[in-house]
Order: C-alpha cells, then structure tokens, then sequence
DNA sequence: AAGCGAGATCTTGCATACAAAGATACGCCG
DNA sequence: CGGCGTATCTTTGTATGCAAGATCTCGCTT
C-alpha cells in the first residue's frame, strides 16, 4: 500500500501508451481529428516525443474501441462511419437509455431519486437562458445519474462507452432552443413516469426522447448539406 | 527472416499480433486460461515463437474488451471478475437480448422468420436425444438469427461482444435435461409472440428467460461449492 | 524471533534497428 | 500516347536492447 497520492493532473504521470491513447480519443471525439484522416505513426510518434512503440499500442487500442480503422499493413485511420451506421448506433443508444431507466426506475434509491429530481429542476434556468453547453453538461449528468440508478455497473458502462462512441460523430451541434425546451420537456415526461415508479413508461418516453434528438439532429445535417 | 515458424495449426498468414490476439481469446472464453492467470510477455512470446512486442500489442487489444487486467508496470492477468459482476453481465445480456427480440419482431423479413422457425423446430430433436453440444450450438445460432434480423449492425455487433465476453466465465456447463427442456418451451413462447407480431410480449419473454437461464447456472454453482 | 531495509532480480515500458509488404514513380514496350 | 512492369521508397510489423519500477531475498537491527 502507497501513501495516497492521487494522479493530481494529466502531467507526465502514467504511462506514457495511456496518455497518447486519452489525447487520440480526445481529439477523435472533440472533432479535431476527422473522421477518414490518416494517423501515421511516426508522425503521431514525433508529435507527441516519444517512439513508435507506445503510439502503436495506443492506436491498437483505440482500433478495439472502434475509433480508428486499422488495415493490415495499409495505415490507421479515424474511423469512417456510413450515415446508416450512425443511425444504428444512435437507435442502439436510445434503446440503451431505454432499458436503463426502465431498470433505475424500479431499483433507484430515494437519494439517487432526490438528486435526479434535483438536476432535473435546475435544468430550466438553462432552458430558459438558452445555454447550450450547460445544457449539454447538465443533460450528461441526467443521464449518468440513470445509468448509476441501474445499480448494475456494467451496463452502465457500457452505455456510457456507447455513447461516448456516438460523441465523436456528433460534432454537428445542435443549437435550436426549441429543441432545447422540447429535450426538457421530455425530460419532464420521463421524470413523472419515474415518480409514478412505471418504468415501462418511462422506457417508451426515454426511447422516444433519443429517437426525437437523433431525429433532429439528422434532420439539421441533412438541411446543412442543401446549403 | 528463414528461422522458420511451424506453422502448426492455424494459417501464418496474417498479422502474427492478430493471431496471439485470437488465440489468447480462445483460451481465456474457453476456459484454458483461468481468471487471474498470471500472463507474463516472454513467456507468451516463447510459447507463440514470437518476440515480446506483438504479444504487448494482443495483451493490449484484450485489456480494452475487458477479458484482462493491466496494472501498470505490474503484469497482466485474466481478469478476475467477481460473483455480482457476472451477475450484472447476464442481466446485461438478457436486457439486450429482450431489445433485439422486440426490434426483430417487427423488423424481421419472411426469409429471416422462416429460417428461425426452421432452426427451433430443427432443435426439438436435439432436446429429445438430450445433445447438449448441439443445443448449445443451436442455441447460439438461435440467438445470432435474432440479433440480425434487428436490421441494426451495431446492435448485434454489441449483443455478440456482450455474450461472448461473458463466454469466458461460463466455463461451468449446466448439463440438465430437464433445463434444456424448459430452455426449448421458452422458445417456443418467444417463437409465437414474434408469430403474433407481439414484440413487447418477444422482449419480456426472452428477458425471462435469460434470466432462468442465469439463474439455473448460478444455483448449480451454488450448489456445487456446497459439495 | 520478528520487522525492516538495502540490494539483487525479474518484468514491464520504451526506444531503436531491421525486415517485409504496399505505394509510388519512372521507364520500357506496345 | 497509354498501359504495364519493375525498381525504389515509404510505412508498417517484428525483434532486440536498455532503463525504470516492482517484487523478492536475505541480512541486520531491535
């Protein structure tokens, strides 16, 4: 047993395979690497001084989770995904958060339920500012909150690593304050089904909550490539 | 390099990290290599005619699917999973597998509903003569049958993850008869709720019985500590 | 005798070197 | 002038070497 020293900051504590792995998918999900760019090697190696090796451990990796695409011998590239696929995984999400509400609803403690009401509430203020990315953080939270309420930590890790997946494909913000209040109206919808403890209601709500947010957003996409 | 690899088994051809990869795989889901099996690189690397570099890479690509631990500068190991976490992975599965029998219901095309059917009817026989590799054959197939006919790649791509994941801490067989027995009845339930168009009614009972299954397997681990 | 610590040893993590498979470019032939 | 084969060159895949951290051993101290 150590002395308690936490790992204080992203400095040059670690390994260093790790810490390349966390910057790729940081810059793969925030956008700053697009979908189709090539990732060479030592490119990647001298970018972030230090050798191939820990570079190709790290892409090995990130290729298991899905972000980059590696081809025998031909290079590593940031996953391309088809418009179909997307969609796929943005019903898989939508049934996901499905089936974890449906479970936190019967399982939730009065805590977790307190706290989930609590940020709920505290959502409107951000409606009615508009503030898109507190929102966004907030809607983040809510969600976790529901994964955690599962008590089934597996599952939500999975979700969460689902959905951090979907993350870097939707880079296309979405930023309609209708669309804003609409979320949080639904939000409302679910959260009355989980105060009534009907959690196949709240499922059907939830489902129909992400399906209406992949909607809109295809449907911005979709517009944005007319213009 | 001429020092020649014995291409034992398995065809050379491809990347030799793939190739660890799998075969590592194979022996953590069939059991061979126990959970919290210690795997040192070198003696990998010599088992396999490898050097320790392309086994790094497989210990790497395994530790992100979650079939071993890393601790860094501390080894790898199988991954030691505990009885509530397995727990929480068979309800996983059976939450996803309930999700794909909905979506297949009323998606799956006549051609996918007339193989299934053909597959269940064809298991009767394996019940009867009590062939319990073949059951499991069949079932697997069974199961795979569904999560295509969902029509969403990504799901099933997950479900299978999931399921084969769990693969590796099932190495205890349930060998009953009467369990089979009772397995097939509940296909047959599914079966007709899928015939009825019914999807709510394929998820509840397919959630049902997965969760026999589980719990058919855990009593008989129970039971067997016992002894 | 038990606990502790310094050094030996072993294993991992990273760097570098080398080999082989695609990619590319150029010249030859049709 | 264009297609194709070959040589080269780039990039990946693997091997090996070296350094740092972790474990273990064994002697020393209390």
């Amino acid at each position: 047993m150590t002395n308690g020293l936490e790992d204080e900051d992203e400095g040059d504590r670690g390994l260093l395979s790790d810490r390349i792995r966390n910057a790729l998918t940081d810059e793969i999900t925030g956008g700053a690497l697009p979908a189709g760019a090539a990732l060479d090697e030592q490119q990647l190696a001298d970018r972030f001084g230090a050798s191939r090796t820990p570079v190709r451990e790290a892409l090995r990796q990130l290729a298991v989770s899905g972000l980059v695409e590696m081809r025998a011998r031909r290079g590593v590239v940031v996953a391309r995904i088809t418009p179909e696929r997307i969609m796929e995984m943005f019903e898989t999400v939508a049934e996901i958060e499905a089936m974890c509400v449906r479970l936190a609803t019967y399982r939730m403690t009065p805590l977790e339920r307190s706290h989930l009401i609590e940020l709920h509430e505290a959502s409107e203020a951000l409606v009615s500012r508009g503030d898109f990315d507190a929102y966004d953080a907030f809607n983040r939270d809510f969600h976790d909150a529901i994964y955690h309420a599962t008590h089934n930590g597996f599952l939500a890790e999975q979700a969460i690593a689902v959905r951090t997946r979907l993350n870097g494909f939707r880079r296309t913000q979405l930023r309609q304050s209708e669309r804003l209040r609409r979320s949080r109206d639904e939000h409302e919808a679910i959260m009355q089904a989980i105060a009534e403890g009907d959690g196949e209601m709240a499922s059907r709500r939830m489902r129909a909550h992400m399906l209406n947010a992949a909607t809109a957003l295809r449907r911005f996409i979709e517009t944005s490539k007319l213009a």
